[in-house]
DNA sequence: GGAGTGACACGGA
DNA sequence: GTCCGTGCCACTC
């Protein structure tokens, strides 16, 4: 159902303009506390068949694609970042601050 | 109805 | 500098 924290999740991924990141602690920060970044992986993790949610952008605080694993191909994620000019280096985002977007900066 | 799990993050040893 | 344990909230079995 389309919950406050679920909806909100979803909405936030979805404004992640592209050639940009963010990671799971400031989206959870945003909802609230940043301990509660498990469930916005969580909430990806059931709406990863979702095509509309750029998964792929989110990251965790180190920049590191631990969800890819989630996905269909491993490299699919790595490779969709760099398709938008984000530079991958042993499944890690290289210049993670200079990518990276907060839904403060932008909500 | 109870217990376990999960795409994380931080503090302390 | 690295490793371990804990907290968090919602869902599933």
């Amino acid at each position: 159902m389309n919950d406050n924290f679920y909806d909100k999740v979803i909405e936030i991924v979805c404004k992640i303009p592209p050639g940009k990141v963010t990671t799971y602690g400031d989206i959870a920060e945003y909802l609230g506390s940043r301990k509660s970044a498990r469930m916005v992986g969580w909430v990806l993790n059931k709406q990863k068949g979702n095509p509309k949610i750029p998964a792929h952008r989110v990251v965790n605080r180190k920049g590191l694609l631990t969800g890819k694993i989630h996905f269909e191909g491993i490299n699919l994620m790595q490779e969709l970042l760099e398709n938008e000019g984000i530079e991958i280096k042993n499944d890690q985002i290289v210049h993670l601050d200079k990518v990276l977007w907060k839904p403060k900066e932008n909500l």
